[in-house]
Parts: structure tokens; sequence; C-alpha cells
DNA sequence: TTGTAAGCGTTATCAA
DNA sequence: TTGATAACGCTTACAA
């Protein structure tokens, strides 16, 4: 262990005091520009990093932040969230920060809270997809700012897809192909994007002149996924009035849908049209490939975090800086068209 | 803000100096249990945790240990790195400890070293999967510890999956079933583990009295993924001397060759017997069912991350430390024999 | 424009 | 068994 190079040593070798490095290290301040250089070139001879840690203790700033999810959210095979936060912790980088990720479990009580909650270790959190509200209002109490990622809560800041926007350019779409009798397939009613994204569909055929019976828009309890497609759209597909296209709420509703139009003998698109949301992998490679929105994952994390950054790490030497108090930020979706619709 | 409760609050709340606070809280030192007793009670009534940075600072440890993969690892849709992830995360919260996650490109250069390289913002680091060697040889030249999960190099430590069982695990099963002529398939034959489960299937099938014929091992300098396996894998089926059983390297290699044997109308396993490596999500989904070697990822998380915390955190009063200058822990498998065998 | 010095919240050394 | 007190490496008034 070569000991570390300190402040001190930089302060040494430019002949200068430790808080002249520290300002040149910062931007800060009025120095010289003959003073600066020497600071500069003193500090790369020296291989000079300053110490995130003492940084921390004496600025009151961790220079972290927190990104949280839910455990099974992580673990999925579906790399979503794990595209997410790549998008975070590349926008972190540019910043200079550092993400910890944690992971809650479904149902959360406080024996779970993730440490830095307590130990004021971060200086804000990306709450990334839907988690438990205890878990919400344990954050809120913490007095940490926070950001959702693609998920939305009364006046919580987030960063959500815009799901109204996609949901409006598939019914566009349903509608140039034709359909007439469209209907929605959700799953889960209490999830704000796949609300969002039924209301905005229901509205947006019923503006086309081609309102979407209530029997055809399917919704439960439940969680969205392709277990749940197939049933549900089994059920669709049984009904009195089984409907010619359908509007999945995600592309594991629309997976399952598909799987369901199969056993049925159903022929996708020609006797049944499925359009999903979200673009997962899967989707393209799907029998046949899957009409659906496209989230970009990474921007959606990279906005995230940096939406935090700029409430949680207030920094620079001109930052004019803004905190509403609440704001909502919105990612475009773009529709990509495959042979399902 | 509620201004935060430091160790001095609670010194006075007790009626003790910080030093004695300090000891209780790390359990160190002799203190008399009246006195325990009633710092903890101070601290617990004020709510107090000490702060993270400070100890860092005053301890020279940060608490906080690197994960790092390759990006594309990450972002595949296998989880398998994901999985080994949320086992370190699991096991660093057990020991009190952070983890900061960070991406390498998977060509590596100076300019993308992870920030906690210099910033000294970690204790220490898992690195995950196959890594570009020009970052190892950047971590070992930074002197800070580290462990490799899933992958080896010269005298690092590291934790892997036992490849030589599970390869024999495999031969058994095949001579078992009365396979005389098998084939390995495992194309980049510069990554250790498919070089290890290799050596270790032709060793056993050698010893069962079955050699595998020279041109039943396939390898190549690429990437060992599904693709590959199609290639492969047709290469080996179109051969002169079709083999009646062939192991992969991996499941991704295994689906390909599954791939190449649809096309070709072969039936699995009756005109062909494949075996995988890893037990992935697909594998139990292939058609048919992928027989494979189990491998539990988050164990191989666990367990690596606890091996870089005894080397690098060395904590508790106890504390006998043994840091034998490099170890490899390996994680047992077992084999799942499903329909592809 | 630069330097002095007072913290930041701990740990750790030594006396008491 | 406990308490002063000096680090730890840096930021940031405030002085010069």
């Amino acid at each position: 262990m070569p000991d570390r190079v300190t402040i001190t040593d930089v302060a040494a070798q430019a002949g200068v005091s430790i808080s002249t490095v520290s300002l040149v290290m910062n931007g800060k301040g009025a120095v010289a520009e003959a003073t600066r250089s020497r600071v500069q070139t003193a500090a790369t001879r020296l291989g000079y990093t300053p110490s995130r840690t003492a940084r921390g203790l004496a600025a009151g700033r961790t220079g972290n932040l927190g990104f949280v999810l839910r455990e099974d959210h992580f673990r999925q095979s579906e790399p979503f969230y794990t595209r997410v936060f790549l998008g975070a912790e590349f926008e972190a980088r540019r910043r200079g920060l550092y993400v910890l990720l944690a992971t809650v479990p479904e149902r959360y009580d406080a024996s779970h809270a993730p440490r830095f909650l307590s130990e004021h270790s971060v200086d804000g959190i990306v709450v990334a997809g839907r988690v438990d509200g205890d878990f919400l209002d344990a954050l809120g109490r913490s007095g940490l700012p926070y950001v959702l990622a693609d998920y939305a809560r009364d006046g919580a800041p987030s960063v959500q897809v815009d799901n109204e926007g996609g949901a409006a350019l598939v019914a566009a779409h349903l509608v140039e192909r034709g359909h007439t009798r469209a209907a929605f397939l959700g799953a889960d009613r209490d999830h704000p994007s796949l609300a969002a994204r039924c209301s905005a569909f229901v509205a947006s055929m019923a503006a086309a002149g081609h309102a979407v019976a209530d029997a055809h828009v399917v919704t439960d309890d439940g969680a969205a996924d392709r277990t749940a497609g197939a049933r549900l759209g089994a059920h669709l597909l049984d009904g009195p009035d089984r409907p010619r296209a359908v509007f999945c709420g995600n592309d594991a509703l629309a997976l399952g849908l598909l799987d369901a139009a199969r056993d049925r003998g159903l022929d996708v698109p020609s006797d049944l049209a499925v359009v999903g949301f979200d673009d997962v992998e899967g989707a393209a490679l799907a029998a046949p490939p899957l009409t659906t929105v496209r989230v970009c994952k990474e921007q959606l994390g990279e906005v995230a975090l940096g939406v935090l950054a700029e409430r949680a790490v207030p920094v620079g030497p001109v930052a004019a800086r803004f905190d509403r108090a609440s704001s909502v930020t919105q990612i475009a979706t773009d529709l990509v068209v495959r042979a399902s619709s």
C-alpha cells in the first residue's frame, strides 16, 4: 500500500495551501490561472484523486445514490429493470456519482429497510418499478429525496413512460387497420401504468368513433404476466363477443394471449390482431413477432437518475437550482409494427 | 431535516464520553454491563445510526465493495449474473456492507476504469464473469483486494463452479445411458470454465473406456452463444461421423445445437442426446427440456462476496484472520436430467 | 487571489 | 473501565 496521496501532498508539491488545491479540484472560487495550472500539474503528477469519504464528511454529501427495486423484478428473465439500472449507472458515472443497488422484497416491512435509509449513506434514491407502498411511506419519512422510475404515486416526483401517447399510437394503428371492435387486456388494475394505458386507449378509440365495449376491458387484481395473459385472454376469446383486436397492457400479457390464440387455432393477425407494450426481448421473437410500443429502458434510467441528481446533489458553481416540489417527466414511446397486427 | 443524531448526542444522553459510545457500538473493548445498556438505551431512544462516512474516514475502510461485470453480460436476457449479483448483495447486507455495481465494456481500456479504482471508495471488488485482461491488470496494480466469480486467472483468488465435477456427472450419465461415442461442443476455447468442462469430460469418458474422438471435440475462439451452438452443431451433425450424444459447454450452446438438430429432422434424444451446463431459465422450457448441470447462481455470488469480505474487511474482535495468498473456492453442481438425454 | 483554521462524525491511542 | 484527544482528508467561511 503506497501511502495514499492526499490533498496535503499536492499542496506541498504545488507550493500552495490545501484550500487552494481544494478550490482548484472543485472548480470553485477565483484562482489565478498560473496557480491553477501549477496545482493541476502537481495533482496529475502525483496521481491524486480526492477521497470520496473525506469529501463526503466535509461536504455533508456522500456522492452516492441508491437504486431500489423489488427483488423479483430484478430476478426475472426479462432484463427490463436491469436496463433501466444500466441507464442510471451510466448517467451516474457521467456525473461522478456512485449507485448503490439494493432490493426490497415483494412484501415490505420495516425490517427490510435498506440500510442506507438510516445510515444516510446515499444522497437520494431512485425507486424503479412498483414497490410496496409501505416502503414508499418509510422512504417519505426518511426525508431523503427520491424519484420513482416507471411507477407513480400521488405527488411523488417520477419519470414515466408516456403511457397515454403510446396507447394513442396503438389506437390509431388499429383504427387504421380497420378495427372497430378492439379490446383491452390489462390484468392488474391497480398498476398506474396499466391503468393509464387502458384509459388512454379507451378514450382514443372512443374519440375515433369506435367505443370499446365494457366487456372488452379485461382487468383483475393479479400480476400482469404471461400466465395472466393466457388466462384472461382465454376468457376474452371464448366470450360471446370475441374481439378482432386486443391491446394488451404489456408484452407479457400479449405473449400469453398469443398462447391462448394458438391453443384455439386462431390465426394472428387475420383472426385476431394483438398489440403489446414495452418491446421486451421476447416480443420480436414471438410467433408471430409482436407489434408493440417501444420503450427505451436505458433512457428511463438515465433520466430518472438525472432528475434525482438535480434534486439531491445540487453541485456546480453556476447552478441555478430549481426544484419544483413534484414533477413528472415523460419518456417518449413509439410504435413498432410487426406481424401480429 | 431534523438534525442528524450523532455520537455526541448519544454520549450526552447516556452521560458518558463519545469513546465509550463508540466502543459499545462496535462491541469492542471492555465496557461495564451497566454502561453498555445505558448507552444502548440512549442510542435507540434517539434513533442513532453511526455515519458510514465518518466511520469510513476514521477507520480507513469504506464498508463498500464493488461488483464489476461486463456490460453485455449484465444486459443479456438470461439473468445469470443478475442472480449472482443478488446473492452477493444478500451476503453484503448480512455483513452490513454495501455493494457498488459498475460495468465495464467488452473491450476495456484505461479510460473506462471504474472510478472506484482510483477514488478508493470501495474496500475490495468482486469481478463477475469473464472480463478483459487489461482490466484485471489494472485492478491488480490498484492494490485493491479482489475475487473473481465464475472466472479464473493465474493466481487470482476465485470462486468457481465445480466444472470438473459437473462434467464428470455428465459423462457418467451418458455412459449409463449407453453412449460410447459422445462429443463435446465448447466454442470459445480460451474460456477457462469451458476448457475445464471439456477436459474433465474427455478424461471421464476416457476413464470409462469411451475415449472421445478428436473430431468430436469442437471448439473455436468465438463467443459461446446460441448462434455458435447452431453453427458448430451443424458442423458436428453434418460431419462424417455423427455423434449420438453431445455435451455442450453451456446451455446457450446446447439450445443452439437443439436448433440445428431440429432443422435436420433429428429426434432428441433418440437420434441425439444433448446435455448442457448452467441450467438457465430457458433450459427447462426448451423443446425438448434440456438435461443440464445446475449451478446455483445466488450461491456463487454469496460465496464470492464472503470470500472477498474476509480479505477486504477483516472485522470483529475475535477475528483470527487467515488470508491464503490465493484460493479457489468451488461451488457444487448437480445434474438435472430432463428429456433431452 | 490565497491562506488560516474550524469543523464533519467517527475510530483509536493513551492516560487516568 | 472510562475519557481526553489526536487523527482521518476534505470543504468552507473568514481573514489577510
